[in-house]
RNA sequence: GCGCUCGUGCCGCAACUGGAAGACGGACCGGCUUGAGGAGCCGGGGGUUGAGGGUUCGAAUCCCUCCGAGCGCACCA
């Protein structure tokens, strides 16, 4: 492509919309939109106060970007292009449009790429984004730099740990469903109207007790729990971070289950709001159903099972299927397995049910050993296989009064529910499996619909069905017989929770979010612990806490098969930070206090972006309530509130939008935002893939160099594999944008991308394709500039019928295709028009402008010039968009298709309001038409005026 | 295994809410322009809408079955 331009260059016409004068108007043009500031957005009020529109504006939004080392290909600004196109339409409709880019900065790959090279994270990251910011800068988005932000500035993340202290200061209220100021509920504790567990007045625990009773409550707090240990990256994993096959999402490495004192985010507590929340959204039904899978919501009941002094609590969606309990399961870490094992196997305990091992003690531990030691992958590959022991103890079926025993098994997790099943052999598969494996006893109390009868014994699988009656269900004191699922669930539910014994509740999938990782390239948490222990929240006035400068930065990482690793964080190599002597201010004057040494997940920065772009430099608040509430308060369009548009990669369904969506509700509760939701309308686009060739040992060769030749393909003389895949580095089909500019220009690169096809499909990209693109602007250029002269060609005259028809069709199409976010199809309309007026000897002025005006959010600095060329000064960024006029859009006349019984017969042109019986007797008269009836007679016409008839024969 | 998307010329993809199958672009073919080439100009060919069945006056569109591709979840009680 280089070649061709070159080699053009010598005899082409001085003034043709080429590279080179593409590449003057652009830099041309980016350099006047930043001396005017032209995109820089106002607020209300504050430090950016200017004049807004109050009834239109809007907030724009891209998924901010993590700066790469390897820059940006094609792929990466589709989005970007998207936004800027719609920010741009919305601003030439009279909108206030705030559009920007920030960095998401912190994390891992900075870290790796400092522990290869022994260059500073900062250092590599501030190198990227300003790399990242000359790559897209080229690309010509109207974006406010004023609002750019970075995660990794101390003057952002002061106000990331600010939010991260208002969560710890606040508890989560159910009964007003509300997170509120954790002050209140020691209020609560200290009057007695909320008693402690123990029933100790407040004044009588001690500040360690405090500590931990208040831990039960904050919404963020550290705990010893079960984690996701990553070796082979030294740190601990959220759930979400974690693959279905127990790997790392970054890096594949083998993740582990192990006890350690971690930052947790009480996420559960705002379940069923993140799952109600969603509905009044616009976002995708795919994301939505992801989300509340994600979740996990169900209901179902909590009964209580005693054993030996002690209650089982289980939690169970079947409650109607109590009287088929026919044994129980607890998961191997469950608490009251130790208080529940005798000493000796009780009489007739069966040889399968005991491990191997002398006494119920022996086999629970050497089963506890070998459940711990499974890694999750392992795990998964037993699924099938159920594994288990006996633990000596029975339990009472509340409702039967059998005695029921009591297994372990790593079938049921800890995680889920209350760690603790009643087993429903013939109407759960996983509980039958188990039953089969070790001769349990099954009741059938689901009469099964499918003809299989009642004998269990026949049956090869469980009747898990929903949709039958309940069979063999009753007691002295209540039946279930002869009821659907849906009632017995409802008779049972009552009549436990009459007794006592246990009640309807509802239980999510979803847990609460891991918040600490092991690394340097983080947010330190803005906490202390005192010389006893106790954990201490630093004033707002110590903030930020900043990364202390260190010689060793690298995460401390192990064999990333070794289970036993415990992590170390890098910043506890550093005595002279961790060990401080500060005034908190509580009146307790100086003291030694030792620092919060994990830092925050990468997902902290990004949770709250959107508030910090509203008010970048706002040094007194998180935002400013105005400003919040100016741009993302709710409306009618939006009654939760949130940003207007959102778009970027469906891979953050769960993660990013989550956790984002759970911060923005806590700050919602605590008042500092208007809106419930961060987000009101999200796109998902595609993503832009590349053909990969491969040589004969599976390698990637260079793509850009592969000849085809009969169908196959070639590189360096041998044949290669084509097959399609991601761009990217490493598979060497990555198209740089910096490349694109210089051989055909932004312009181009935008209006080919958005071309390509809806912008929520994934597709390929080809650079043979581009030339269409490029021939449309061409064509654009010259149809309103002479290429000899670089003069406007245009004529003054008046625009004939057909040309304002033209022009009136596409802009009233194009508009709604923006609107739409149907951009490929609002560039072939403006094809179409350009194409016609390709047609005519000169251009109308009228027209060319209406044509300029209306190709400006795409091909922004081509518009612009061409803008400039037909006398106009300063910038079109603010010139309203071309409206249709419906007087144009009506044709003199319209095809009639006429149909026989739904077959095309005969065409008519008539007159576009004629009326239904005029067209139907001109439909019925057609030779065509006749024809086809062939002497029949007509049943029924229907008449779809202007455009159809169809008759109907008897 | 369960759930959600999606299958339209050689390719990327249009087609309103069920109303003429193909907009727009690429590729291809022909002509013009050019010393030649081209991303210039004008014109052209090409489909049983994945398969089968159903609803309807009429189906790419709605329903069912099957085939194929992609994504998500996956012992969640």
């Amino acid at each position: 492509m280089e070649q061709s331009t070159a080699a053009a260059a010598g005899d082409e016409p001085a003034h043709r919309y080429g590279a080179a004068l593409a590449r003057g108007i652009e830099a041309r043009w980016q350099a006047y939109w930043a001396e005017n500031g032209t995109f820089e957005a106002p607020n209300p009020t504050g430090t950016l106060k200017g004049h807004v529109s109050e009834a239109k504006h809007s907030f724009i939004m891209d998924m901010f970007p993590y700066p790469s080392g390897s820059g940006v290909h094609v792929g990466h600004p589709l989005g970007y292009i998207a936004t800027d196109v719609f920010a741009r339409y919305q601003r030439m409709n009279g909108f206030t449009v705030l559009h920007t880019l920030g960095f998401d900065a912190f994390g891992l790959p900075a870290e790796q790429h400092a522990v290869a090279t022994g260059e500073h994270p900062r250092t590599s990251t501030e190198a990227a984004i300003a790399n990242y910011r000359r790559q897209l800068g080229r690309i010509g988005f109207g974006h406010d730099p004023r609002r750019s932000i970075t995660t990794i500035d101390p003057a952002y993340y002061r106000w990331t740990q600010w939010i991260f202290l208002q969560i710890f200061n606040s508890w989560y209220d159910t009964r007003r469903e509300s997170a509120r100021p954790i002050s209140e509920l020691i209020a609560e504790f200290e009057s007695g109207a909320r008693p402690t567990p123990d029933g100790r007045g407040w004044a009588e625990l001690s500040g360690i007790e405090r500590d931990e009773l208040l831990g039960e409550y904050r919404l963020a707090y550290a705990k010893e729990v079960s984690v996701n240990w990553c070796p082979g990256l030294g740190t601990v994993l959220a759930n979400e971070e974690v693959t279905a096959d127990g790997r790392s999402e970054r890096g594949n490495f083998p993740v582990f289950k192990s006890k350690l004192k971690q930052w947790m985010m009480r996420i559960t507590a705002y379940g069923d709001r993140l799952i109600s929340d969603l509905e009044p959204l616009d976002w995708p039904e795919a994301i939505k159903l992801q989300q509340r899978n994600w979740i996990g919501r169900s209901e179902g009941a909590r009964v209580d099972f005693p054993v030996d002094g002690h209650a089982i609590t289980v939690f169970t969606t079947r409650p109607d299927t109590l009287f088929g309990a026919t044994y129980m399961v607890l998961a191997p870490e469950h608490d009251l397995v130790d208080a529940v094992v005798p000493a000796a196997w009780p009489e007739g305990t069966p040889e399968a049910w005991r491990g191997g091992a002398a006494t119920p003690g022996e086999a629970v531990t050497a089963y506890r050993a070998m459940a711990a030691a499974k890694s999750d992958v392992d795990r998964q590959a037993d699924a099938k296989t159920k594994t288990g022991v006996f633990t000596g103890a029975y339990a009472t079926n509340p409702v039967s009064g059998e005695q029921v025993p009591v297994f372990i098994a790593d079938y049921v997790l800890m995680g889920y529910g209350t760690g603790a099943i009643m087993a429903v052999p013939a109407h759960d598969t996983r509980d039958f499996a188990f039953a089969r494996a070790f001769g349990l006893p099954m009741r059938c109390v689901v009469e099964p619909t499918d003809g299989r009868g009642e004998d269990v014994a026949t049956w090869d699988d469980a009747f898990a069905s929903y949709d039958a009656l309940i069979v063999n269900s009753a007691n002295a004191e209540v039946s279930l017989n002869g009821l659907g699922v849906v009632e017995a669930k409802a008779r049972i539910t009552q009549w436990l929770t009459e007794k006592g014994i246990g009640e309807g509740t509802v239980n999510f999938r979803l847990r609460d979010w891991l918040f600490s990782r092991q690394r340097y390239w983080g947010e330190p948490f803005p906490v202390v612990y005192d010389e006893e222990g106790v954990l201490h929240a630093l004033p707002e006035s110590m903030l930020p806490v900043e990364l202390p400068e260190v010689e060793d930065f690298s995460p401390r990482t192990f064999d990333p098969d070794d289970a036993k690793t415990e992590p170390e964080t890098p910043l506890s190599r550093n005595a002279d930070w961790v060990n401080v002597t500060l005034d908190l201010g509580d009146g307790r004057g100086p003291q030694r206090y030792r620092r919060e040494t994990n830092t925050m997940p990468n997902w902290a920065g990004s949770c709250w972006y959107e508030l910090r772009y509203i008010d970048p430099d706002d040094e007194n608040a998180v935002v400013d309530p105005v400003n919040e509430r100016y741009w993302m308060g709710p409306d009618s369009g939006k009654p939760n509130g949130g940003v207007d548009l959102y778009i970027g990669g469906a891979e953050h369904a769960v993660l990013h939008l989550l956790y984002s969506r759970f911060w923005h509700k806590v700050l919602f509760d605590l008042g500092y935002v208007s809106s419930k939701e961060p987000f009101h309308k999200l796109f998902n686009q595609g993503m832009i893939t590349a053909d990969v060739y491969r040589d004969a040992r599976g390698f990637p060769v260079p793509a850009a160099e592969v000849e085809e030749r009969g169908g196959k393909y070639y590189w360096d003389g041998a044949e290669v594999f084509r097959e399609a895949g991601k761009m990217g580095k490493s598979l060497k089909n990555s198209v740089s944008p910096d490349d694109f500019c210089d051989t055909y220009g932004a312009d181009t690169l935008r209006v080919y991308e958005m071309s390509m096809g809806p912008l929520e499909v994934s597709k390929p990209w080809d650079t043979k394709a581009v030339s269409g693109a490029v021939r449309f602007l061409q064509r654009v250029w010259r149809n309103v500039v002479d290429e000899e002269t670089g003069l406007p060609r245009v004529t003054e005259s008046e625009p004939d019928a057909e040309t304002l028809r033209a022009a009136h069709q596409a802009v009233a199409g194009v508009a709604e295709d923006i609107a739409g976010l149907r951009f490929n199809t609002a560039i072939a309309k403006l094809i179409v028009l350009n194409n016609h007026l390709t047609k005519l000897d000169a251009v109308p002025r009228q027209t060319a402008e209406t044509l300029v005006l209306a190709l400006a959010p795409f091909a922004p600095h081509l518009a612009e010039e061409l803008w400039a060329k037909l006398g106009h000064s300063g910038t079109l960024t603010f010139e309203p968009y071309p409206v249709a006029d419906p007087r144009y859009l009506v044709a003199d006349e319209v095809t009639c298709v006429v149909q026989v019984q739904g077959k095309v017969r005969d065409k008519i042109q008539v007159a576009p309001d004629i009326s239904e019986d005029a067209l139907k007797e001109l439909a019925l008269a057609t030779d065509g038409a006749q024809r086809a009836l062939d002497g029949r007679a007509v049943r029924t016409v229907i008449v779809r005026a202007p455009k159809l008839v169809n008759i109907v024969p008897a």
